[in-house]
DNA sequence: GCCTTTCTCTACCATTTGGTAGAGAAAGGT
DNA sequence: ACCTTTCTCTACCAAATGGTAGAGAAAGGC
């Protein structure tokens, strides 16, 4: 019955980690966020470096698959499938936002099971540029090296899960403007960088 | 004298913050790299707070001054002039690239001088976002919203900073590639994106 | 009813953390 | 030579950290 507590500890650590890094939470706080003792935690997972590659592993599992399931469901315009991709990206985000902040942890692991984690986002990104550089050729999209705009939208959007915080910084103000606009114009942008060049 | 031990101080402190965070560097860790002792860390700041937000205004100050000295000898073409701010934003940080990793830890720190370090950004900020709206106005930009823009920009340029390993998840390799690159990259795609459309 | 497995607890521990107290060099002004 | 200021040290501390040991509920199979 109490398999639900693994969960329950899955999320919060989620959101903890997620929105204020591995090293800045303890397992008390966790603990006592979920509503159960330390030792609870060291039941279900043997060390704090367990429990947060599971969440990691966990939420690569969940991204992924919404990616995919966007890809196979996607239009057939290289435009507007990218954006079916970033509204896929940001779905999951917007209702969890701590969830893309976590992606930020991955460096933070023994390099063993970051290793682990990148090998399993890998196939998805060689998928992404293989699938840009042929619509560049075929001149559906304007040439640019596919795996640098990868890493560029990439960035942004883990800059952005950052913290709502960060962004303040710029005068963005989260509960106003909301996550779901600063998606939309970073569709919009990459709309317009990408359109082909008509000739 | 050895006023040089607290500019050292400073800089590794910065380099260590900026690259695994406020709450994974101990004073010990620092003092160690310094080759001081922890005792001598809290002569020259009283807290690890005051650290590190001496860090961060130290790094605000050289990044505004940076900016605005690229503003004003910057050409009148709003794309080139778009071009030269954001290379003097990567001018520093290519030659140390954990200075834009630090700008990450300003939402954990207390709210008080996170807000001052705000204030001091803000000007700058606004600035930019008033001349995109002339710009825009008279038709030499591709209109949009401005605010929005600016923190697309800044996400991406700290999700950058993030860490080289965390874009090695999208396979990107620092070493090979390279920031100035990626910069080069991100220049290419702000021209095609805000580029005006002829009409 | 009994036993085994699953689950959660209280009590404890070694280490590390940020921070204090206060003594002693180094150096410069006079 | 002496004093003051600047600078760095050794020694210590209370609190918090990740983690261990082991006991006791809960619940299901038989």
């Amino acid at each position: 019955m109490a398999r639900r507590t693994r969960q329950n500890i899955l999320d919060v650590a989620g959101n903890l980690f997620g929105h204020r890094g591995f090293d800045a939470v303890s397992l008390d706080q966790i603990a006592a966020e979920v509503g159960v003792a330390k030792q609870t935690l060291l039941y279900w997972f043997a060390s704090k470096d367990e429990l947060i590659q599971e969440v990691l592993s966990e939420t690569a599992i969940e991204l992924t698959l919404v990616i995919e399931a966007a890809i196979r469901s996607a239009p057939d315009d290289p435009l507007d499938r990218m954006e079916a991709v970033v509204k896929a990206v940001f779905r999951p985000a917007v209702r969890r936002p701590s969830l893309l902040g976590l992606v930020r942890e991955i460096s933070r692991l023994p390099s063993e099971s970051s290793e682990r984690l990148t090998d399993s986002l890998r196939p998805l990104v060689e998928r992404a540029v293989s699938w840009m550089r042929t619509e560049m050729d075929a001149g559906r999209l304007r040439r640019a090296d596919p795996a640098l705009i990868v890493a560029l939208a990439y960035a942004t959007v883990t800059g952005i899960a950052t913290e709502p915080e960060a962004l303040r910084v710029v005068g963005w103000n989260a509960d106003i403007v909301g996550l779901r606009r600063l998606r939309d114009e970073l569709i919009g942008f990459l709309r317009a960088a990408l359109a082909p060049v008509s000739d």
